[in-house]
DNA sequence: GTCTATAATTTGATAGAC
DNA sequence: GTCTATCAAATTATAGAC
């Protein structure tokens, strides 16, 4: 009975079934070589089965990097979203935006760097798609909420736009620049993950600084 | 006599000759779709000949591939290497290479990506070849003249390391993010474009006021 | 559902005429 | 140097047995 029910739990595990190791499979090369350098072989080589079970299960390999492209847009996103619909106040806002999205890029590092490379490829084909999805980026919020703060005279005047792009740019460019920067700086993957885990205080420090009055 | 001459002139254009003719088909073809991303077809097409002739100019695909990127990387790179050993201030110098920066990419605006595009899939292969160039990026003299700012007390106690990011980030993050940017914030290209022109100033002031005593 | 074997297609590379 | 036609290799996709 005991083991029937650990079966049961073992069995739900979506990385057990054959599916889910081949969407684990299929994120783990779709992100590291692109679409175009992906090879269906690779997939099934590092999911440990055979490439007809690509196929069977996702048809062919535009359908399976669909798949993995809309799961991945759709962890990117939402967390920018969800600074821009929060209640908050602007600093903790950025301060909350650069924690979370941060420790999601360290759990899925070649994220940022596989969205934006699929985006230069094929903009209008899946940001259609992602604009049609409920939780679209929306800045218009955040833009809105540096206004006010302008205008009660909290902050600095600032171009809302360029704050905007400074944050994001701050916290994702990092991981696109990742080989870049750990050559040059000489940082092993500890220390990589170091510094991102110091850029969680420095980033919003950083802007705190210069805004405020 | 003067056609003659003319005719030389022409003739020494590098757009024109053949070769010209294939490698500005070939960088267009290769920072829009990344080595394995890019068709012999695709360039020979681009570049009104067929593809026997990029076969006769350069061996191969890869020998080609190689051409291309080490010209945009050495294009890439110096840019950042100036910053780090010229001998101005602080804000000059930040001032300068945002400048600078800004204005080679808005002439090729795929450069950033690429470059990071290609590092991110085969780095040790190009960082290699990059990093045995005789001007290798080297941000040691930028990180050293901060700490020296620091201790005269001219600015604020902030980690180098992170400076140098931020700076990095907020002059290349938005050309890598250029798709998802324009149409998130609905910019035209005219419009993209005055969004750079006003960062030359944005991002200096930006980073002044942050670190600024 | 899973496998092996094979077909079909795409694409890089070359041979050979001009 | 340049072209057309063709080959060779790599890669996606499918057929069919179990």
């Amino acid at each position: 009975m005991l083991t029937i029910w650990l079966n049961y739990m073992v069995k739900k595990r979506k990385d057990d079934t054959t599916e889910g190791k081949i969407l684990a499979a299929a994120r783990k090369v779709f992100t590291t070589k692109g679409m175009a350098g992906a090879r269906m072989q690779d997939i099934a080589d590092e999911a440990g089965i055979n490439k007809a079970m690509l196929h069977y299960y996702f048809k062919d390999k535009e359908k399976l990097f669909e798949v993995v492209f809309m799961e991945g847009a759709g962890e990117f996103f939402p967390r920018i979203n969800k600074l821009f619909e929060s209640d908050a106040s602007l600093e903790e806002m950025i301060t909350r935006f650069v924690e979370e999205y941060l420790d999601a890029m360290q759990r899925s590092p070649y994220l940022p760097w596989f969205i934006m490379n699929e985006l230069n490829r094929d903009a209008d084909t899946f940001l259609e798609k992602i604009w049609a999805a409920p939780n679209r980026p929306n800045p218009a919020k955040f833009l809105a909420l540096i206004e006010k703060e302008i205008k009660k005279g909290n902050i600095k005047r600032i171009s809302p736009l360029h704050l905007l792009l400074n944050l994001l740019s701050m916290t994702i460019f990092p991981f696109i620049a990742k080989p870049m920067i750990t050559r040059n700086l000489h940082l092993d993957e500890m220390q990589f993950r170091y510094v991102i885990e110091q850029r969680k205080t420095e980033i919003p420090k950083f802007i705190m600084d210069s805004i405020r009055k």
